[in-house]
DNA sequence: AAAGGAGGTCACGAGGTCAG
DNA sequence: CTGACCTCGTGACCTCCTTT
């Protein structure tokens, strides 16, 4: 997804003539070419770090990660993240990041094979998220390569550090995130804690 | 939290490469790059909580929102608000500042109006939002008629060259769209008295 | 070649500072 | 309290790289 945009267009408001189509359907959200960020709403430009976001919760995960930040939440760490106030609170950003899958090094579908096994019907789905909501996965055909053990996972050709001394970021990450649908959390003898 | 100031007026090169009508950006007998403050009409150093304002407004109006002060007029609530007795009324100047639009997430309604153009009622409603209510995004539509680059703005049929220059002249050029007085509010009655 | 995501860039503005 | 000045997080855009 690209919306470089460029000008084309320019009637302002309104544009005359041809095309246009309105809003369409009377569907009072998302008119059409709107993908909306999982994080805060926004605009969507692609799909970063395993999700579906805007091009600032993306800039903003990629910093969070480099230097690795400490945040905190002035308040009860509940803090609503949409469009207007996603600044106000980084911690509950950051949070919020982590809880629609955000990770690192890993797409969607190393996440969810690492947390529900490659056996689980949830992975071989690979288009749901751990939200369940239905997302495209470019890593579709990389599945069946993959294998996931106590010392490390492996993807097709990447692999992953998942040693106990230094827990991969991507288990962290899910640790984090709330229980999918199902609740299934039976992941395959995965090592998820400490 | 966002930070700096750096040059921030620094006007320069307001070199406005446009297509069609419109040619230079008007202002043929300007001192320069003025751009005056909506609240006082002292010279603006930037889009501060939404409005194109002051380094003293933008400070005044930080500390208003930050420790919650009740301000009073100590007389009709109808003082003149204007560089030279900005300081007289605290109340009124307040007053002032939301009247105009102020508010503290508005930092994006230059992108909005960018996006909606300046005439659209998005773009104006969009003040609306920064209370909380209407936080479905309405950076929707396909309304694409402006853009914003880096390289160069586009607002409707005009182009701006804003390559490293600072400011933006699309952004300097916006600062006098919004009718400076009444009539702002219209949309919501969203300024409201302190 | 085309597509698209990771990471870098840097103008911009929120919030802090502290003489005045 | 005010406001000129400072720091540095933010995000739209860019380049580079990998995958189709
Ligand atoms: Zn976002
Ligand atoms: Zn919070
Ligand atoms: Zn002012
Ligand atoms: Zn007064």
């Amino acid at each position: 997804m690209q919306y470089h945009s460029g000008g084309g267009t320019d009637g302002s408001s309104a544009s005359a003539t041809t095309t246009t189509t309105v809003a369409s359907t009377t569907t009072p959200s998302t008119p059409k070419t709107f993908v909306a960020c999982k994080v805060c709403g926004d605009k969507a430009s692609g799909y970063h770090y395993g999700v579906t976001s805007c091009e600032g919760c993306k800039g903003f995960f990629r910093r969070s990660i480099q230097k690795q930040i400490e945040y905190r939440c002035l308040r009860d760490g509940k803090c609503l993240v949409i469009r207007l106030n996603r600044n106000r609170c980084q911690y509950c950003r950051f949070k919020k990041c982590l809880s629609v899958g955000m990770s690192r090094d890993c797409s969607s579908v190393v996440r969810l094979v690492l947390r529900f096994g490659l056996a689980n019907p949830m992975s071989r789905g690979v288009r749901a998220d751990c939200n369940g909501n239905n997302e495209r996965n470019p890593m579709v055909t990389d599945l069946e390569s993959c294998s996931n053990t106590r010392s490390g996972c492996t993807l097709g050709k990447v692999q992953f550090d998942c040693s106990r001394a230094t827990p991969c970021p991507l288990l962290v990450a899910c640790a984090d995130v709330d229980p999918p649908d199902g609740g299934v959390d039976s992941v395959n003898g995965n090592p998820t804690e400490p």
